[in-house]
RNA sequence: GGGCCUUUAGCUCAGUUGGCAGAGCAUCGGACUUUUAAUCCGCGGGUCGCGGGUUCGAUCCCCGCAGGGCCCA
């Protein structure tokens, strides 16, 4: 509609333009192919037909004649379908590259041909006038191959299956990085490496979840909108209820739900769901990412420890990532043995000196500055030491390694460790100097629970919005007696990207972004 | 939050030390019955992200804003 001026100035100074019928500038390829789809409707025939005589997939074709000589004909009449990748139209015989997603999203193509002695002078007339790169088409007629020896198909008769009002964007360029995460669709026809990454992320997921129930466990979905905030360290997106005029939070975990379901009697469960934390955005972190948690009665964080590593190498084997995997920190291998380094002696090790649960705050921040490390001065010596390891000690952790025995702070719902003092049964696992998951014996005490969970409302009401609010109903479920449980999270994005080596904008189909600019488009 | 880079045709990108805006593919018209990103001939297509400023003149220089990317916190 803006537009309009410029149109009529287009048609003032192209004389040649013949007038009212055809009003579109060859600038214009959303408004040529319009009334490209208009001549179809208004010639009788339809645009978007509800079906089009499918036969075969382009890749049951290719299956059922895997090497036809050149020249040779089959007498086999298939239907197919797909969209229009390619367009080579000579003058009495044109060619189209047809293509459709493919099992594993590789994107399978099969030429079709349309002669004039087989369809016919109009049929071909409308083919040249009518057929655009980007629409979907529907071809019958015989599997034969070229002379030049292609699989193709030659058809009795064509038929538009889906007319395509926008230009595809060139298939021999990458799309701009933007241009892939906002327009997905349009990425995903023509990058066959973002068809694969949906195909990789649920054979992942599939993996997971196969894993997990030869394991026998069972798989729960727990609420995702809900009143209490809790279960990790994240600040929530809030929003409200109507209906009980009631303010809630979008989970930023699943965690307090799942143990609710063990005390229960639900022995082994798990959930693969979206969590949502208002925070940052960047290549590594999104506001909604999908994790795996699962919790599981009788076991302890060295059970734990297997499941995990059972799950990473089903997946790298479901993906075909094979045993070693490239990471922008260095190469790892899944095969070897997977280390285990306690937090005290690892940060110890790495920094030259002692360092214990009994390190004073004023040691560590000596540490810390004589390695560069910030810190903020109201942290205190637990807190420093979880930081002072991720900084210095995580980044070099390239094969898998359980990272274990933490400070208290790093994990509220933990339990204190069996034997030694001043530390915590949880580990994370750092692969390719990342955490990629975590696990703990689970804190199971209510009272010890309360206190924890009395601390954390503090630092909530405080202001800390990180901090979880006092879940009472949670309490109510652990004083009725939960098993000693072992429980594992698992962040899935970071899995994805671990065994694809991409951003996680990339392993997401559809990733949050800022509004698109006013006026870019309708 | 800070720094650097980036935004030009449908897509991918050049370019102008400030003077009529360029290519490839795509579009439009023409030729071609075995092409493979078909080829050949021809015609078009632009608010140079948005808003200010400097200038005879700004797509280019300056300021602000927005989107995107990479570092840093």
């Amino acid at each position: 509609m803006s537009r309009r001026g410029h149109v009529d100035w287009m048609t003032v100074t192209t004389e040649k333009t013949p007038t009212s019928a055809t009003p579109a500038t060859s600038a214009d390829q959303r408004q040529v192919r319009q009334d490209k789809r208009a001549e179809i409707l208004a010639a009788g025939g339809e645009a978007y037909p509800v079906s089009v005589g499918r036969t075969h997939s382009l890749q049951q074709v290719r299956e059922a004649y895997p090497d036809l000589e050149p020249g040779s004909e089959t007498g086999d009449t298939v239907g197919v379908a797909g969209r229009v990748v390619f367009l080579r139209n000579t003058g009495k015989l044109c060619f189209a590259t047809l293509q459709e997603g493919g099992d594993g999203g590789e994107g399978v193509r099969l030429q079709v041909m349309v002669s004039l002695a087989n369809v016919g002078e109009d049929s071909l007339a409308d083919w040249k006038h009518l057929v655009d790169l980007g629409d979907h088409l529907a071809v019958s007629g015989e599997v034969i191959a070229s002379r030049r020896g292609e699989l193709s198909i030659m058809a009795d008769s064509w038929q538009m299956a889906s007319k395509a009002l926008r230009p595809l964007p060139v298939l021999h360029a990458e799309l701009n990085e933007e241009t892939r995460v906002r327009q997905r669709y349009a990425d995903l026809i023509v990058r066959p490496e973002a068809r694969k990454m949906v195909h990789t992320r649920a054979a992942i997921i599939r993996s997971i979840r196969s894993t997990l129930e030869a394991r026998d466990y069972v798989e729960v979905e727990t609420p995702v909108l809900q009143l209490i905030h809790g279960g990790a360290h994240a600040r929530p997106f809030e929003t409200h209820l109507n209906a009980f005029d009631q303010g809630m939070t979008l989970r930023i975990a699943t965690e307090l739900y799942l143990k609710r379901a063990v005390v229960g009697g639900i022995d082994r469960v798990f959930e693969i769901g979206r969590v949502f934390r208002n925070e940052g955005v960047d290549s590594t972190h999104s506001p909604e990412f999908t994790t795996l948690e699962s919790y599981e009665a009788w076991a302890d964080m060295y059970v734990m420890a297997d499941r995990m590593k059972e799950m990473i190498l089903h997946a790298a084997d479901a993906v075909g990532a094979g045993r070693t995997v490239e990471t922008p920190n260095g190469t790892v291998d899944l095969d070897g043995d997977w280390a285990w380094v306690e937090v005290y002696p690892g940060l110890s090790e790495a920094v030259g000196q002692e360092i214990t649960p009994d390190t004073t705050v004023e040691e560590l921040r000596a540490v810390a500055e004589k390695h560069e490390v910030r810190f903020d001065p109201f942290w205190d010596a637990e807190k420093m030491v979880i930081e002072l390891f991720g900084e210095i000690v995580e980044p070099t952790l390239i094969n898998p390694t359980f990272v274990y025995n933490y400070p208290p702070a790093a994990q509220p719902l933990a339990r204190p460790h069996r034997d030694q003092p001043g530390v915590i049964e949880a580990w994370d696992l750092i692969i390719g100097g990342m955490e990629r998951g975590t696990a703990f014996s689970e804190l199971i005490d209510p009272v010890i629970q309360r206190e924890r969970l009395v601390e954390q409302s503090r630092a909530s009401a405080a202001g800390d919005d990180e901090a979880m609010q006092f879940d009472e109903d949670f309490l109510r479920a652990l004083e009725y007696g939960a098993p000693p449980m072992g429980g594992i999270g698992l962040g899935i994005d970071r899995l994805v990207m671990l065994f694809t080596g991409a951003g996680i904008r990339e392993t997401i189909l559809f990733p949050l972004l800022k509004p698109e600019a006013p006026g870019g488009d309708h």
